[in-house]
DNA sequence: ATGGCCAATATGATTGGA
């Protein structure tokens, strides 16, 4: 079984570039993000001709998150428990059934949380913490999870081209990458560091400064897997070469292989 | 690692992104 996260920056200016990528890489699962729009004008028609249950959590303008599916949904829940009066469309979980058991997914859309000065930076620093007592909540129930998306977190000094630029930045600072460990620490695996330690892996270059042309990249689109995923965990890989596609999104897909029969 | 971008919005300037 394979699943994948992607950052589309917009569904509306990324479908064409979504279904082109879906029939070369063919995962059975994928989170994306920044959908960018109301639910009501999100392009599912042409993500079902393709084959995949389409699950969707928007809002105008901003953030955004959905779950494709060749497997049908038994559950669809948006929203991360914890705070009622949070109204970002940054969270949708979602169970299949495989004929080895339920496998549970999330899409996360982490907010950035620049500048670190603002109440933004609250934000996002109350919101992992509300992902790890969800994350421990869930890993209780035993079950393959993954989750998957955009966490705005770089989480070590090996996942930036220049580290020493990126020290005040929200994406780095000592508290973000600290509670990124948390997670870690609960029990859930970065899959693509259990598959790889080379330092230069990226999953995200700036629209501006000609940050692709130099590789100025970042390491911040992550799957992390509890145990019962991580111990089926067979391959893993990001799809850089989508960056240099014509209109991309700044973000690229990044996949996992689960050996999960069925 | 900001000179250089991109997307959405009743839009022609502003906000948010990372």
């Amino acid at each position: 079984m394979r699943i994948a996260t992607w950052n589309v920056n917009s569904i509306r200016q990324r479908i064409d570039h979504l279904t082109a990528w879906l029939v070369e890489r063919a995962p059975d699962i994928v989170c994306l993000q920044e959908t960018k729009c109301m639910d009501e004008v999100f392009p599912r028609e042409s993500l079902e001709a393709l084959g995949y249950n389409v699950a969707v959590h928007g809002q105008k303008t901003f953030n955004g998150v959905a779950i494709l599916s060749k497997l049908p949904f038994d559950e669809v829940t948006p929203r991360l428990p914890g705070d009622d009066v949070d109204d970002h469309a940054r969270f949708l979980e979602a169970v299949v059934s495989t004929p080895r058991g339920a496998v549970r997914v999330a899409s996360i859309y982490l907010p950035n949380g620049n500048p670190p000065s603002t109440e933004k930076y609250t934000y996002k620093i109350k919101w992992m913490d509300r992902l790890s007592k969800y994350a421990s909540e869930r890993l209780q129930l035993e079950e393959p999870l993954i989750l998957a998306g955009d966490y705005n977190v770089i989480p070590n000094s090996i996942d930036v081209h220049n580290p020493a630029a990126w020290e005040t930045d929200a994406l780095f600072l000592p508290q973000t990458r600290e509670r990124f460990r948390t997670l870690t620490n609960l029990g859930l695996t970065d899959a693509i560091r259990a598959t790889n330690d080379t330092k230069g892996l990226y999953t995200f270059w700036d629209y501006q400064a000609g940050a692709w042309q130099k590789n100025w990249g970042i390491r911040i689109d992550h799957l992390l897997l509890s145990p019962q995923a991580a111990d089926r965990l067979v391959g893993a890989g990001i799809d850089k070469h989508v960056r240099s596609w014509e209109k991309p999104s700044d973000h690229v897909p990044v996949w996992i292989d689960l050996k999960i029969e069925g």
